[in-house]
RNA sequence: GGAGGGGUGGCAGAGCGGUUGAAUGCAGCGGUCUUGAAAACCGCCGUGCCGCAAGGCACCGUGGGUUCGAAUCCCACCCCCUCCGCCA
């Protein structure tokens, strides 16, 4: 059972029923506030053209379906007639009423297909719009525009030379990259021994710290999703690139927990006191990375499976700013509680993805390789997941459902953490200490 | 993989060609009663879209078809459940 108070198991929840691409933005929030929109797209750096499209698509489009509705009106009135005729005997009239329906018939026709090519050309141009950047979030063109509010610790300065942690890796004998490339391809690492343990021992502090102080309620979801949820949190229709799909069953295996757990909901109308909803899930993520070399994918630095524990928040729409704090300080603390040096970025407009309203990027300092990871992304998303995958709270006091709002964030990432910790740890003997509130979970203080 | 059963409102569950957008029960909301609560009783209570409104249109897994008219008939597909087989 839950401790979200959610009735469980969930009835009926009709799990692969196809779902069509719906935009996650709201045609009425858009027609409302044109501007708003069109400045949001231009922060976040795309042409504000598809506000415009959209806005004299929807006027067309509102035109069509009030004439269809006119003519099948007209036609709904003349069949209910034909009944009561047909009993009176009233033989003729009935027969003239039934050809009448027959010509409105042809014309319904041309009406619907008309209003349908509207609406499909619409709900096209709808998807090429982005989410609001929340007006918190600093207005700029790249990276080089992200503020950095915060930063924990500072970087260590070595009296010897510091390696990188694929050479300490090889070292000690912790992950195997080339068997991992011969059993299944590059990207795909074995990790051995005390490696394979401190992946374990990571996974279970963050599960730890999530469900004990965090107060998340801990999920192992499934690691392939059907079509239907990849749509739900916008890893489809255009993301495909990223996922590693079994064709064979229609299936897509995970690029983050973000996508099974999300989903969890999908399709619900929770009641309102089970909000806010908040869980954890540890899970192997899955990711091509088509296109990405050059040097940052040495080691552990990018990979095409790696594993990752997930914060994912279901809440009320007035307290998702609220949430994204709480969230970002979950995640902070790992950090804090690994010793580890780390900046928080607040994502400037142009940086940041399509779907999010705002996002904190965490980046942890790695002294081998001299640069910043980032390790975790923790994003309110608003109601532009929510609304695709139809999950609603019905309100106490009986009105209408209403979306939620849902936010992620990593808590965190393993492999670059797992390269921070090698790195700002390693001492002049090439030994590596585990940080204190590692050893619990590791059994050992020290690698070497 | 084989054989059956089934997908209807927040949930459960009727309906199987024409005032059925859909009985009934539960849940929810409002009220009466009560010191308070429970119980009982009364009322309200699906969603989306178009419209200033009145009102209208659509939706009973999805898509198509038959019909003047379909939740109800036909076809295809998807999903769920049960049993058998296989299996960690």
């Amino acid at each position: 059972m839950p401790q979200c108070g959610i009735p469980w198991p969930v009835p009926n929840p009709g799990p692969d029923r196809p779902q069509p691409i719906v935009p996650m933005l709201d045609i009425q929030a858009l027609r409302q506030d044109p501007d708003r929109y069109r400045k949001a797209m231009r922060d976040k750096g795309y042409s504000e053209d598809p506000v415009l499209r959209a806005l004299d698509l929807d006027a067309r489009r509102r035109a069509a379906v009030t004439a269809l509705q006119e003519y099948k009106e007209r036609a709904n009135a003349l069949s209910r007639e034909i009944g009561p005729l047909m009993k009176e005997g009233r033989r003729d009239e009935a027969e003239s009423a039934r050809a009448e329906t027959g010509r409105l018939k042809g014309v319904i026709r041309e009406a619907e297909d008309a209003a349908r090519g509207l609406e499909t050309e619409l709900e096209r141009t709808m998807l090429e719009i982005p989410n609001a950047a929340h007006e918190s979030v600093p207005v700029g063109r790249s990276a080089a525009d992200n503020a950095i509010p915060f930063t924990f610790g500072s970087p260590r300065a070595f009296d010897f030379d510091a390696k990188p942690h694929w050479e300490l890796i090889e070292r000690h004998g912790l992950v195997d990259f080339e068997r991992g490339a011969k059993v299944t391809g590059a990207g795909f690492p074995f990790y051995v021994g005390k490696g394979a343990r401190l992946q374990r021992a990571l996974v279970n502090f963050f599960l730890d710290m999530a469900t004990t102080v965090g107060g998340y309620t801990e999920i192992e979801p499934p690691v392939v999703v059907n079509e239907a949820s990849a749509r739900g949190t916008g890893q489809l229709p255009d993301k495909e690139d990223q996922m590693y799909e079994v064709t064979r069953d229609g299936l897509y295996a995970i690029p983050t927990a973000e996508v099974p757990v999300t989903n969890f909901h999908r399709d619900e109308i929770l009641p309102e006191d089970a909000l806010p909803i908040r869980y954890c899930a540890y899970t192997p993520c899955f990711r091509r990375e088509a296109g990405s070399y050059g040097k940052d994918v040495r080691g552990l630095n990018r990979l095409h499976q790696f594993d990752k524990v997930e914060l994912v928040q279901i809440v009320h729409p007035s307290k998702s700013y609220e949430a994204l704090e709480t969230l970002r300080e979950d995640a902070e603390r790992l950090l804090q509680r690994l010793e580890l040096p780390y900046r928080r970025v607040v994502l400037c407009t142009g940086d940041m993805g399509f779907t999010q309203t705002k996002t904190y990027d965490l980046e942890v300092w790695s002294g081998g390789q001299e640069r910043w990871l980032e390790v975790s992304s923790v994003s309110n998303f608003e109601s532009f997941q929510a609304r695709r995958m139809m999950i609603r709270y019905k309100p106490k006091d009986g009105s209408k459902p209403e979306i939620v709002h849902t936010l992620n964030g990593s808590a965190l990432a393993l492999p670059r953490i797992v390269a921070a910790l090698l790195e700002n740890n390693q001492q002049a003997d090439g030994s590596i200490a585990i940080p204190e509130a590692l050893r619990p979970y590791t059994g050992f203080d020290r690698i070497g």
